[in-house]
DNA sequence: TCCTTATTGACAACATATTGTCATAATGAC
DNA sequence: GTCATTATGACAATATGTTGTCAATAAGGA
């Protein structure tokens, strides 16, 4: 059976290949940009996600909204407790779900690194064009939208 | 020291997260197409290189040109190797680095996947318009660029 | 209320990726 | 040709992520 491909799907092969190259160059970018903290892109992605929900969340909220698994997760705040930037605080609500809450040393290292952070993204996107950047998020919204849809399970649609 | 981020880099942060988000999704739908097959993103990836190259390269090369780690690709062509995949092929212009051809199962499984793929795509991509995933490939590759750059350690640079 | 189901964290197994070290092979400067 | 440097694969340690299982808790319906 020989079936071709459509012009766009070949323009979104190449995508998806440089979307895999790019993940791996920020990841980098991530860990270089922490590591004088004693961060990574893991435990930063974790920590600014705490830091920027409202109010205190449990790790499976914090995993809902970063799109990774609860137990990934998991154990990244369980290394930031270690590490002492976060504590796990009594969940009025939930005996089990505890919520994450900076410690002072958390807070004063999100403090630096949203310093580092904004000079390093002002020269990222500097010339670029916040249309073309805005443009591009939206492509690629629209692509994850339509990967999650594909990727329902049935189990899932009839439950 | 109160550092503020361009409307530029907000946007650009917020596409950061977004590549994240997809990047895992893509993998998902990675592992979802390939594991009927005995594949997996990881490995697909690597078999999908193998064939793309207009002669065979060692695993030092396809690492290059995936850019991943050397180490990255040797345990997964191992694997592959070990599924029956590919094999490792004696190079008349270096003793230790091997060359990757894929054995009989390994064309015939990258056939299929061709099909599958091909199907694949074709429904991600219907309707987005290939100027705007060109765009958007465009936009990503600058990204990507300057990650590279500001990446580069500096006895790279003096070497 | 009671019972079924869903949520949550703990634990474990595994896949994927980086980094570092080592010994060997290839390359290049002189 | 020699020798320092680079490239390569093997091996190991570690970080990051998924999946599955389990027990305890929460939530919701009959």
């Amino acid at each position: 059976m020989k079936i071709t491909r459509t012009p766009e799907a070949d323009a979104m092969t190449e995508l998806i290949l440089e979307i895999f190259h790019l993940n791996g160059q920020l990841l980098l970018e991530g860990d270089r940009l922490t590591e004088p903290l004693g961060l990574t892109s893991a435990r930063w992605q974790v920590l600014g996600a705490v830091e920027l929900a409202s109010h205190p969340m449990s790790v499976a909220q914090i995993s809902r909204r970063m799109g990774l698994s609860r137990q990934a997760v998991q154990r990244v705040a369980n290394d930031l407790e270690g590490q002492g930037f976060i504590n796990f605080e009594n969940n009025p609500d939930h005996v089990r779900a505890k919520l994450i809450v900076p410690t002072k040393k958390g807070q004063k290292v999100l403090r630096k690194i949203a310093v580092i952070q904004a000079k390093w993204s002002n020269a990222l996107a500097k010339g670029i064009g916040k249309a073309r950047l805005i443009d591009t998020l939206e492509v690629l919204t629209e692509i994850k939208s339509r990967c999650e849809i594909m990727n329902i399970k049935p189990s899932k649609v009839e439950a």
